[in-house]
RNA sequence: GGAAAGGUGCUAGAGUGGUUGAAUAGGACGGUCUCGAAAACCGUUGUAGGGGCAACCUUACCGAGGGUUCGAAUCCCUCCCUUUCCGCCA
């Protein structure tokens, strides 16, 4: 959520950030609803004040044997009125709100401008040690390297739950397995993360606190009879720890890294790259959420990118790091970074992560903030998170760069001693 | 699912219609004392909105939302949540 106070003093600033967004203009909106706003404030306040006054005389009129009929009267009007302009302010209120639930982020003047993917800018490429781009032999994609070797079986999955819903066997279902706890290890060993297992389950005001709500609402599955969203992404509980919640100056950065399935009912998106792993409705995450001070943000950010990157390099897959335009930006993020695997099959880039600063963006929607030391005013803190990394994804590219001639897949050096199997035949 | 109790400030916990933003205790912070510390004593200790250059003024908030009243933490209604007991169960 934006803050009504920056469009109230920077509206220009505002305006030029929405139509870099692609998102709707609505400062002018926003600035006439804020003034009428203000103004019944400013009424209302004026004739609580008096009622206030009024009515701490009346007992002491009462206890020297004053007569009050026409005073009680009077406050009688008084108080109505109060309750007809309150009525009309929460209105005010609530089309303010409304109108700022549906706006985006404003993105970070380091992002590049831009309307589409097409203007999204690669800035780095890493490549494991003989890799190339050409191969000896044609690759077999994940799906029929699935099939061939029965460790994912795409047929089954459907018949259990529907389309989108992988069914991992075998060998397929430990390396899943061994995948999800080298991650999380990783992360904790060498990055300084603190684990959490939260809820996959979380209720509406959760969801509305990262963002996913209104806007996304019909990407989300919910469970009406209990009235619980599946989560889309551990991102919504993590960041959620903390909600309503002052944190000290001193805690800060809080980091955490969290496993969860991720739900998605991608409504509207089928036919391209749907199949096999490209698009599903359930997919396992390792996600990592920091809490930071505004003014490390953005240096955080790159930690955070560089934790990513960290996973991929170890397991030997070939990425690359593109950093999002600002038309191509999330909702809530002020800036992000994509890493994009390889796929020799597909013989493009898949997207396996997704690393954005939020600034203080979701922490205003969410009420996160912290007490300086030095003010000792509370403040917002700044929110970020990154994927680290979803597996779905990042699998098509570790089966396919690690196959062998004969179709058979070698299993990264690093997943070796979780999985107990070197190789899948 | 059945029954009961309860939701108040950083925490514990009073308060059942009128200077109560809220007693008291603990914690935290500052001070006195001390070589230093503890103890003791004194003081400070909410958030948000609005107005003002500012000192400051003002409004709202005692789980959430409605109602009664000149006036509600306190009375009434609805909802949510927590705890305990019973049942069921991984």
């Amino acid at each position: 959520m934006l803050d009504v106070k920056l469009i109230r003093e920077n509206p220009e600033l505002v305006r030029q950030g929405l139509l870099n967004k692609n998102a709707k203009d609505i400062v002018s909106e926003v600035l006439a609803v804020d003034e009428e706003r203000r103004q019944l404030i400013l009424r209302t306040d004026e004739l609580k004040s008096k009622r206030n006054q009024v009515s701490a005389k009346i007992p002491q009129m009462k206890k020297a044997g004053e007569d009050t009929t026409l005073l009680l009267a009077e406050m009688k009007l008084v108080s109505d009125e109060i309750t007809q302009l309150d009525i009309t302010l929460r209105e005010k209120e609530e089309v303010l709100e409304e109108i700022l639930r549906y706006t985006p982020n404003l993105s970070h003047s380091s992002v590049p401008v831009g309307k589409t993917a097409e203007e999204n800018v690669e800035t780095k490429q890493w490549l494991p040690e003989g890799f190339s781009f050409e191969n000896d032999f044609k690759p077999l994609d994940h799906i029929q390297l699935g099939k061939k070797l029965k460790i994912l079986d795409f047929e089954r999955g459907t018949k259990i739950s529907g389309s989108g819903f992988p069914l991992y066997i075998g060998k397929g279902a430990t390396l899943e397995r061994a995948l999800i706890n080298f991650m999380l290890d990783y992360h904790l060993q060498h990055h300084g993360y603190s684990e959490v297992m939260p809820p996959i389950l979380v209720n509406r005001e959760s969801m509305k606190g990262t963002g996913q709500i209104p806007k996304m609402e019909e990407d989300m599955y919910l469970i009406e009879k209990d009235g619980l969203y599946p989560i889309p992404t551990a991102e919504v509980p993590i960041t959620n720890i903390h909600r309503d919640e002052i944190l000290t100056e001193k805690e800060l950065p809080v980091k955490y890294v969290g496993y969860s399935p991720c739900f998605r009912r991608e409504a509207g998106s089928y036919g391209k790259d749907s199949k096999g792993f490209l698009r599903v409705h359930q997919f396992n995450k390792v996600e990592m959420v920091k809490f930071v001070k505004p003014e490390t943000s953005y240096d955080e950010l790159e930690l955070l990118v560089k934790d990513a990157e960290d996973i991929l390099q170890a397991l030997k897959v070939p990425y690359r790091l593109l950093l999002l335009c600002t038309g191509d930006l999330s909702f809530s993020a002020a800036k992000c970074y994509d890493i994009e695997t390889w796929s020799p099959a597909e013989n493009k880039w898949l997207e396996a992560s997704s690393c954005s600063n939020f600034e203080a963006f979701q922490a205003r929607r969410a009420n996160i903030r912290f007490r300086r030391e030095e003010t000792k005013k509370p403040e917002y803190l700044h929110t970020l998170n990154g994927s680290g990394l979803a597996t779905s994804r990042l699998m098509i590219s570790i089966l396919e760069n690690n196959q062998t001639p004969e179709g058979k897949i070698v299993v990264p050096k690093v997943l070796q001693k979780y999985t107990g199997f070197e190789i899948i035949d």
